[in-house]
RNA sequence: GGGGGAAUGUCCCGAGUGGCAAAGGGGGCGGACUGUAAAUCCGCUGGCUAGGCCUUCGUAGGUUCGAGUCCUACUUCCCCCA
């Protein structure tokens, strides 16, 4: 499947997004033909999207880049469900507020990825919930119902792990795909769409859709999915140890943002920077030829292009350079994150562990002291060998801060106030 | 409706003769080696005013000097029969 001709689906193909296609050779001919319209659906789980959803929201900028109209499809109406998919328990049922107050946290970062507007091209975003939530129920088992077939629902495998496990499927989520296939031929009735776009666990659910229009007497339509990204070494993409790499920074500071790409494995830095920023082939090319330690140069222009696309270019270099003074000068920069202490706890003196707790960079007093039995804590760059130590006005370094570190990564200064 | 199983350290999986802060993995964190990489090796992975105390094995009671382990009821989930 390389011989792509519409510049959508190269584009597309050169730089890894492609897993699998319903119908390579249609959709590259239907592709040629004209602009066409691709959606692509994010529940309402989160109050942002994380680094997984950025691949397909990327896709969607691509799209509208080689000339197509992108939709971005708010659940509002599947999050009331809950997507069954690959997972061993059921979801959380969230509250209506919860999930409106999740699409607001969401929206927000399509404005930097893709142009909305009144145009032809124009991006557009809609919510599920504005159709779902109307259907009357025995109409819609009567006109949608009937085309789908338990037999070959039960088949598929984003539900095997579940029945396999003989956890419970309950019939609320099983209707879960019945609503995403739905969407599908709702969106093609409404806006021409013609492509439906995911992760590899959406499969199942797109097709769902392609098999319904072609049942109703629909247009032809087509799936395409991206693979699931891992690293090299095998984990998945996307999680760190506080949990998933979010898109807002509320969630997830520019500065952890830059850092999670700056620390990509050697092997992952071509495939991420074809897939996480928006540099030429050829320069790509270039960064990837790096060898040994020089690779680290390629590492920090993936972590600033990506950086910039989610946070804004300035943001992007303002932790470029923040990394650099840490790691590089192995000074400390007014810009790493920072916590505020009342004045007078320094006076009295606080102790270590206490103040690394207060910093977050330990759970409790206990974990602290097991950091610390490792070697693993630092005040202004000097390692804490002594538990009972206490901070006080006298740590403060000329520049007004006390400096605490865990590890070699992650820094955090402490300001009086 | 009847019968039989299951729930363990608040990340996950998973052992557990009445003496248990509870085996072992995975994951995570820290250290060494490096390049803020991978691989490898080592340490840690309930709380605290810390070698003493406190809270943990689905929930609530009970038996016992002592309960994750035994008994009763309840909850949730699986399987078989109707």
């Amino acid at each position: 499947m390389s011989g792509f001709k519409s510049d959508f689906l190269r584009v597309l193909n050169e730089r890894g997004f492609i897993h699998q296609i319903s119908d390579p050779e249609g959709l590259d001919a239907r592709c040629l033909k004209g602009p066409i319209t691709a959606y692509v659906g994010y529940d309402a789980t989160a109050t942002s999207l994380h680094i997984g959803n950025l691949i397909s929201a990327t896709m969607l900028h691509w799209l509208q880049e080689t000339g197509n109209r992108p939709i971005a499809l708010m659940g509002g109406g599947t999050s009331m469900v809950g997507d069954p998919s690959f997972r061993d328990d059921q979801r959380k049922l969230l509250s209506v507020e919860t999930i409106n107050t999740n699409i607001e946290g969401i929206k927000k970062i399509f404005g930097k990825i893709l142009r909305f507007g009144d145009g032809q091209l124009d991006g557009i975003m809609v919510n599920n919930a504005d159709w779902l939530l109307k259907l009357n129920y025995v109409e819609f088992l009567r006109d949608v119902g009937r085309y789908f077939s338990v037999n070959r629902m039960l088949s598929f495998d984003s539900v095997k792990l579940r029945l396999d496990r003989e956890q419970s499927l309950s019939f609320l989520e099983f209707n879960y795909m019945i609503m995403q296939g739905y969407d599908f031929v709702e969106l093609n009735r409404r806006y021409d769409c013609i492509l439906q776009m995911g992760g590899s666990d959406q499969w199942g659910n797109i097709i769902n859709g392609v098999d319904l229009s072609h049942r109703m007497g629909g247009n032809q339509l087509y799936a395409l999915t991206t693979p699931l990204l891992t690293t090299s070494s095998g984990a998945k993409m996307g999680k760190t140890a506080n949990g998933a790499v979010w898109l807002n920074g509320d969630l997830f500071s520019p500065y952890e943002f830059w850092q999670y790409f700056r620390n990509t494995e050697d092997a992952d830095v071509v495939r991420f920077l074809k897939i996480f920023t928006r540099l030429s082939l050829d320069e790509i090319a270039r960064l990837g030829a790096l060898g040994g330690s020089e690779i680290n140069e390629a590492k920090k222009v993936l972590a600033t292009e990506a950086c910039a696309i989610v946070h804004g270019r300035e943001a992007a270099e303002a932790a470029a350079e923040t990394a650099r003074k840490t790691f590089e000068e192995g000074a400390h920069s007014d810009d790493l994150p920072t916590i505020e202490i009342p004045r007078g706890d320094l006076e009295v003196g606080v102790g270590v562990l206490a103040a690394f707790v207060q910093a977050g960079l330990a759970a409790s007093n206990g974990d602290a002291r097991r950091s610390a039995q490792g070697g693993g804590l630092k005040v202004n760059d000097a390692t804490v060998s002594d538990p009972k130590q206490t901070l006080s006005l006298a740590d403060l370094t000329d520049d007004g801060v006390i400096k605490l570190s865990l590890g070699k990564k992650k820094h955090i200064l402490l300001k009086p106030v």
